[in-house]
DNA sequence: GTACAATCGGAATGGTGATTCCGCTTCAAC
DNA sequence: GTTGAAGCGGAATCACCATTCCGATTGTAC
């Protein structure tokens, strides 16, 4: 059985570490997190053995958001504006939660090799959106995902230091006429 | 009188800096620089008080650079064009020169407060294309220089990384018609 | 209530890399 | 050619953090 304390306090660490990851970015300090989920470091160690698997374990989850949210968007929305809605979501978080942006680096070229096939399903799944919105005539031909992937890394990154003005992006992206 | 060695070290230095940093950025390590202009890092600190300062030495540089050819395109080019290149030229650099995304930050939001006047003053040339394109009827008229910075600071940081799809924001950017 | 394994906290450790120090070397003025 | 100052190299220092360790504590099973 897992003793009450130690899922309260895996529960405090990861929504401390969100928090902190989200203001300050990789660079935030492990004992910062610790301090902020009021346990000792140790205590953070037992429940991540590292930095990088701690952040992984965010940034993950957020990911699977996302994934989440392409599912719903086209499902249930006008194929010609479920793209446009996916790419400003995605951009408008990063400008809140500085592990986006490394979240963003899952579904783009992302630096050290990864695992989980979640950077495939993103890849998919925006390829997937950008292609049906192609067919709907909302999006112009000659741009494929790679060219779609490093305008979001883009975006994502000049988010995150303050406003950006995606609407002008979508706008290069439309249908020429 | 400044002794020959020392000049013909400094120009080492730089030469050296500026290539390193280009390559790996601010994380570059001052040993690594030292090597490579075959030197020790005792000299290279007796012309570099610090890291931050050599890098600040190139970027000013860099952003001197940039501005004389804004002067340039100014004079010399057609003014509906004038400014596509300017937009197009720096993120083509930052492709090439990790330095080149920071110095950007100069005519940003900057992170640590800048002196200068330097960021003035690209804030000013910038401002300037833009506005002459306006009124050229090449750009649409419903942006001005903060998204336009917005969107040069993140072109320049996705292009760090792979290849950037310019031409769409520009497209973005053009008069609607 | 007791026992013991799982957890804790946080001081100590270890690695990385910028910056300092200083004895040695080289320049250039005389 | 001599000499003092400026410059040099690079080993030693310092600071910063992630990660480890271990004695003290707490939860759960009996």
């Amino acid at each position: 059985m897992i003793r009450s304390d130690a899922a309260r306090n895996r529960a405090k660490v990861l929504e401390a570490a969100e928090a902190v990851l989200d203001e300050q970015g990789l660079s935030a300090r492990m004992d910062e997190i610790a301090r902020r989920a009021g346990v000792g470091v140790g205590t953070l160690y037992r429940h991540f053995a590292t930095k990088e698997a701690l952040y992984q374990a965010i940034v993950t989850a957020r990911v699977d958001q996302l994934l989440e949210e392409a599912a719903r968007l086209r499902a249930g929305t006008d194929p010609a504006t479920a793209f446009f809605a996916f790419f400003t979501r995605i951009v408008a978080d990063a400008g809140r939660q500085k592990t986006l942006t490394d979240a963003l680096r899952v579904a783009g070229i992302d630096v050290k090799a990864q695992q989980t096939g979640q950077q495939a399903a993103m890849r998919a799944a925006i390829d997937d959106l950008l292609r049906v919105a192609q067919t709907a005539g909302a999006v112009r031909a000659d741009v494929a995902l790679p060219e779609v992937l490093a305008l979001l890394r883009g975006a994502g990154l000049a988010a995150e230091t303050g406003a950006y003005p995606v609407g002008i992006v979508l706008d290069g992206l439309r249908r020429t006429a």
